[in-house]
DNA sequence: GAAAAGTGTTGAGGATTCAAAACATGTCAA
DNA sequence: TTGACATGTTTTGAATCCTCAACACTTTTC
């Protein structure tokens, strides 16, 4: 028995919760899995340390991903939906943010709703802060400065940055734009 | 030398990829991982398939998490902007998920336009992660339960959890659903 | 009720992992 | 060159995984 056995007992339980959870016994999953039902046992009950194949293989009977199975557990909690009507703007001008509630309590990133009316510019100056942000395009078209790239992006295009790079948003085109965005940490 | 060899090889050629970026040697991860360099080359190399408890106290030393590890999928990029085509298509079955860039390194957030067909669902297995996530829902309906909520939500509306809260995504109504989400962190 | 088939839980043994230490390079400084 | 130190690779042996098989128990079937 080595230090990590109560992780190994941890790992066991997981892998025990997901069997059951998928409806399969020891010995239906062993079969599916190319394993044997000892070997199953002896992970659940925290008796063994698999090896990475065994456990691949043991999942892929299930199935579900290596990935998946380390990050999955249960859990439950606070404020989490909110209604269209909800979303609390913060824009001003020609340009509509709409956030996804508020971005002062214990958030890792602020969600908006951009809307840019015909013309709307976010200026010529930069916007530089710490961070990254990124967004998917709705509607509309949206010229995107970053650094020294620029870009027109539409409907279903996508960007990515770094948000210490200045950057400016500028729409474009006889119709308004939309996107959605996310950026970190949510610092003003 | 068993079937998983080449499993065993795509493991190996993984951890190095994540260790040279972390800029140590084997015996320097060796030291911080308590265990010895030898286990690290046979690993990297494929001539061996390790225990979890093995690779989890390597991953320790980068630092990574096993979830991580197994997600990590090699493929840099400095780019700013992407073409609708260019998303990069993770989802399966009757749900696309198209990221915005490719995965996890240097990004604080992964950001995906999520595409749920008729009926689509996450499934019963709740998953968690640490870390948060949001979206906004741009067409069509969609149930979402979190913990022991649950709602259904339409094109507007919007949501934000702590993502270690087990969470199932279920498309709902006569219309495909369509939302943009990000989420945080691909955390290093 | 007894047989049959299900469940998860143990031992014995061959196969594999993993640590310790030697091996094989290559690089840098004297 | 020579020595000192870095890198990753390979060998050997004890520890561990993993299978096969048997065990103990519950549920189903006749």
């Amino acid at each position: 028995m080595s230090n990590t056995a109560n992780k190994d007992i941890e790992l066991g339980l997981r892998l025990r919760a997901i069997r059951e959870r998928a409806g399969l016994s020891q010995r239906a999953l062993a079969k599916q899995a190319d394993v044997t039902n000892s070997t199953i046992s002896l992970i659940e009950s925290g008796k063994m340390n698999p090896s990475v194949g065994a456990l691949r293989r043991i999942l892929d009977g299930i199935p579900i991903s290596l990935s998946e199975f380390f990050a999955f557990a249960p859990d439950p909690g606070p404020t989490i939906f909110y209604a269209a009507e909800e979303l609390t703007e913060i824009g001003k001008g020609g340009l509509s943010l709409k956030q996804v509630g508020s971005n002062l309590f214990g958030r890792d990133m602020m969600i908006l709703k951009e809307t840019y009316a015909i013309k709307a510019d976010t200026g010529r100056v930069m916007y530089e802060h710490d961070g990254q942000e990124g967004g998917v395009v709705i509607s509309g078209r949206i010229e995107i400065t970053v650094g020294a790239q620029r870009k027109i992006l539409g409907p279903g295009d996508a960007y990515y940055f770094d948000s210490r790079k200045s950057h400016r948003f500028r729409q474009v085109g006889p119709e308004k734009c939309v996107l959605i965005s996310a950026c970190t940490p949510p610092t003003f």
